[in-house]
DNA sequence: ATGCCAGCATGTTGCTGA
């Protein structure tokens, strides 16, 4: 079971490198965020010819999160937006249980729950958005302590906009008191780690200096002047299972490319 | 200290992102 997470920054500008991606990796769960576009704006048709189905939490403009899951896997109890906040308007949260048989395998594929998430920004740091980033940090911990209660594998995965550690910045210093970094934006991170999930790819590749975004300014790509902020985090029952975890980097060298790559967990059969 | 780049809106510039 391959999951995968990839911020691509609109939708419609990236579906042709989202479709590459799909055939060659031909991950079996996808989440997707900042889509920049409404429901009925999502290029479904490309994605489905690729042979997968689509959910989608979609906002004009901005944000906007998706599930694509391979054939014949399916979608059940899908959850849009994230619990305790009625007020809060952004598209930043999809989840759904992913049943149905594997298309390599054959076989069922064990109990399942995944999450495409779109954490805020929270810049500047003086503006009500960081208080906003660190009340979604804290809403998605709650939420995720209900999920874990459940007892089944749970992977919560996209763009957290933190940067956990400063092995997680080519520079950690020119984001020292940006909202990615902040010692309260790192602190809530880790409280929701606390609730007993495992980042994929730390637990694969301890030794820091694998990125997952550049920014398209101040030549951040050839200066590899990078930062890790696309995130698959691991109920204990999900990190039974993991086998390898890898970022495709080799997507940010493409034209027109997203300033995201996707990230992707391999979890062995239950 | 600011803009650099990129995408979207109802636009010829402003907002947002990270």
């Amino acid at each position: 079971m391959r999951i995968a997470t990839w911020n691509v920054n609109s939708i419609k500008q990236r579906v042709g490198h989202l479709v590459g991606f799909l055939e060659e990796a031909k991950p079996d769960v996808v989440c997707l965020q900042e889509l920049k576009c409404q429901d009925a704006g999502m290029p479904r048709a490309e994605i489905e010819a690729a042979g997968y189905a689509v959910e989608t939490l979609g906002q004009k403009a901005y944000n906007g999160v998706a599930l694509l899951v391979r054939a014949p896997l399916q979608m059940s109890e899908i959850r849009r937006g994230l619990p305790g906040d009625e007020a809060d308007e952004q598209a930043r949260y999809i989840e759904a249980v992913i049943t149905g048989e594997d298309a390599t395998t054959g076989k069922a594929v064990a109990p399942l729950r995944v999450a495409s998430i779109y954490l805020p920004n929270g810049n500047p740091v003086e503006s009500p958005k960081y208080p906003y980033k660190l009340a979604f940090l804290e809403r998605l911990r709650l939420h995720a302590r209900a999920l874990m209660a459940e007892e089944t594998a749970l992977v919560l995965a996209g763009d957290y906009n933190v940067i956990p550690e400063p092995e997680d910045a080519a520079d950690p210093e020119a984001w020292r008191s940006d909202a990615l970094f902040l010692p309260q934006s790192r602190a809530a991170f880790r409280r929701l780690l606390a609730e007993g999930f495992t980042d994929a790819l730390r637990a694969c590749d301890p030794r820091g200096g694998l990125y997952t975004f550049w920014d398209y300014q101040a030549g951040s790509w050839p200066r590899n002047q990078g930062i890790r902020i696309d995130h698959l985090l691991l109920s204990p029952q999900a990190a039974d299972r993991l086998v390898s975890a890898s970022v495709q980097k080799h997507l940010r060298g493409l034209e027109k490319p997203s300033d995201h790559v996707p990230v992707t967990v391999e979890l062995a059969p239950a």
